[in-house]
DNA sequence: GGAGATTGTTTGGGGAGCAAACAAATTCGG
DNA sequence: CCGAATTTGTTTGCTCCCCAAACAATCTCC
């Protein structure tokens, strides 16, 4: 019988139940995409959070939407995309406008580099979503991508 | 034609390609799985992460093992480990024993408290798992843990 | 035995997230 | 139409995760 202490530098330990747990495979994949998406920009010189990717698509897509409107879409609260858009603003991406409607809300946009950024972005994230896709078939991605989404629809906040 | 702007409060909005993206789909499935986790042990009157569940599984299943074997195995820093681990030996669920055969490691291990308070928390895990994954068939959970492995395999640090 | 590597810790910095409180503005009820 | 309730964006405070760099103690290898 194998005496597992010893001496095991870096060959792999025991994961026990932990590899037949979605939760837990799922952590795990999201933080190798997580790195190969900071890797994939930072080759290019770029530097951007997935989290800044999809907000920016959401902004360039519903141009003139609020931050509640905003901050919904993300599923994050109203007090933790304030930093977000500080940092995005400061960059030049983005503008918060005033509303013509209503003076409480800021009507969110991007700039002209802001869009011009945004192309450039979504080549790299193309790039970066064929690397990770790259072991499945279109198929088995669209496979994938579905049951996500049904697994997401039964995770519900309870 | 729609005009998009006006108001369109809850209904959400445009995402563009985001819901045909691999990384997004997975952030989003990610974060909802993290707070189902989050809401089913709150709900029990327990207090853990997914990551301290992975951890305490790890440190059980290989007892005397190392910080520095611990942190390669999830994958962060040995300096990220240090508050967790602290942590759970505040808690009483943890030890850092000093390792007969090398002065400089910590030879990590469960209390008896840990070990009990363990098996609590993998009842838990059990239901969350099942909760979450009560969209699917057996059969597509194994097909999604199998394509999930497969992008973690793709995404590679680079 | 001494040079170099390894281990755990501390410090410093950054980001993500929530809750509570607040002022300004809007909406709603009478 | 005017006051009350609600909504929005912001600030502050707190927790957590993560890394990099530096440091002392210890081990390894020559």
């Amino acid at each position: 019988m194998a005496r597992p202490s010893a001496k095991n530098p870096t060959l792999s330990l025991d994961r026990g139940v932990l590899p037949s747990l979605l939760g837990y495979v799922l952590r795990r994949t999201q933080s190798a995409v997580f790195a190969d998406f900071a890797a994939t920009f930072a080759q290019a010189g770029e530097a951007l959070t997935p989290g800044e990717f999809g907000l920016l698509v959401l902004v360039e897509r519903n141009a003139g939407l609020s931050q509640m409107a905003l901050a919904r879409a993300l599923g994050i609260d109203r007090s933790t995309l304030v930093p977000i858009l500080n940092r995005l603003q400061a960059r030049g991406l983005l503008v918060r406008r005033d509303s013509p409607t209503d003076g409480r809300t800021h009507a969110l946009g991007l700039t002209p580099a802001g869009e011009k950024a945004l192309t450039r972005f979504a080549r790299l994230v193309k790039a970066h979503e064929k690397r990770i896709a790259s072991g499945l078939s279109a198929a088995e991605t669209r496979t994938l991508i579905g049951l996500l989404e049904k697994v997401r629809a039964s995770a519900r906040s309870l």
